[in-house]
DNA sequence: TAGTGTGAATGGATTCACAGCC
DNA sequence: GGCTGTGAATCCATTCACACTA
């Protein structure tokens, strides 16, 4: 379910601003979503609340992350060190969470061997490598970060160095094999839906007067 | 409909392979989707195909930027200029869609008033110039890339400012009021699904033996 | 009383199946 | 023969309503 991890997060805030006890209606306000909704999604997984209680944040926090898998922490791999590459090498929110990023591959030879910003004990690998690398390392998921046409022969490398999952940031679809998980994240896709629901809205106003 | 943005993206670069017409089933095979499904989806907005023959390529491109609203350029701004907020502003892919990036804002004074990498006649600005630019430049998007603490008050920002739609890069949750639309991206987030799917297939091959 | 867990009902999205057109 | 557009049927997610519990 896609909503585990949004609530995950929220009590995970909650929980820092000491919340000890939360009801399905105020995860579900916090989130935009139903009292009702909120507890079919939880229950489905079990039995994690007190009737006139409500759920204990610190204890859902436990269950979420082992039920997400990120108990334990997750290896990942980043390919190309672009804009976008370098950002998400950077960025400091993933530790937290329960994934570690352990490699950073690169086609440019002018990268290659040199240090990555923002990661201590990771140099950029060339492409040749990754196969051993995710096999020495462990790595069970894949981040693309590199342009289109680019997009499709990483993905294959990967699948072929035997990765489980792939996070894709390449503005073009990939095909995969179906024992591989994929997910996709174009930012021009992403304003187009905002583009094109606000014009939604924009009508509806219009017809509204 | 969030499928109409990857039928575009698939349609145009099939154009650029210099493709003519495309069956529902092409179509839908390239994006792992029923070629029913493409069909209903695209003739929910009108009988864009010929039987027997299938659909224009150039002509569903032009009806999807239509429909989509990028068949005419959005001006968008940005909030942030860490990291990633840098790398969405190199990004060279959101000028082809119909977005131009015309302001760059950032809270750090340090940045303030120097050119925005990547961008011509783009320099940062203070927040508090904000609601005027907006107003200048007719901005109706705006890009969220800050840490998740300053989220909600830039979102406020955004929405006293007068955008219509708000594309949301900071890994929490931002309360907007209705009539703005919002589009949310959590790289954690969806590294989290992932493994949730990778495990939940680990479990199924598990059961197979 | 406040709030969970859950069967029943609803509604929306997806698939099926096929008539009609090129 | 190949392919679209679309009613009918099906599936799945969401909401409703309430018995039950701390």
């Amino acid at each position: 379910m896609r909503r585990l991890s949004l609530y995950l997060r929220q009590l995970e805030d909650m929980f820092r601003q000491g919340a000890k006890t939360v009801s399905s209606k105020q995860l579900g306000a916090a989130l935009n979503v139903t009292d009702a909704q909120v507890r079919k999604d939880l229950a489905y997984f079990g039995q994690f609340g007190s009737p006139g209680i409500g759920y204990s944040v610190e204890d859902l926090v436990r269950r979420l992350r082992r039920i997400l898998g990120t108990d334990s922490t997750w290896n990942v791999l980043l390919v190309g060190l672009g804009n976008l590459g370098a950002a998400l090498a950077a960025y400091r929110g993933f530790e937290r969470k329960g994934f570690r990023l352990v490699a950073v591959f690169d086609a440019d030879s002018g990268k290659i061997g040199k240090p990555v910003p923002g990661l201590e004990n990771v140099t950029v690998q060339a492409m040749h490598e990754l196969a051993d690398t995710v096999s020495r390392l462990d790595i069970r998921l894949g981040i693309i970060a590199v342009p289109a046409a680019a997009g499709q022969a990483v993905a294959d490398a990967l699948v072929t160095s035997g990765v489980s999952g792939i996070l894709n940031f390449a503005p073009v679809n990939c095909a995969v094999p179906p024992y591989v998980v994929q997910a996709s994240v174009d930012m021009a896709v992403q304003l187009e839906q905002l583009s094109f629901r606000v014009g939604a809205n924009a009508e509806i106003d219009d017809a509204a007067g």
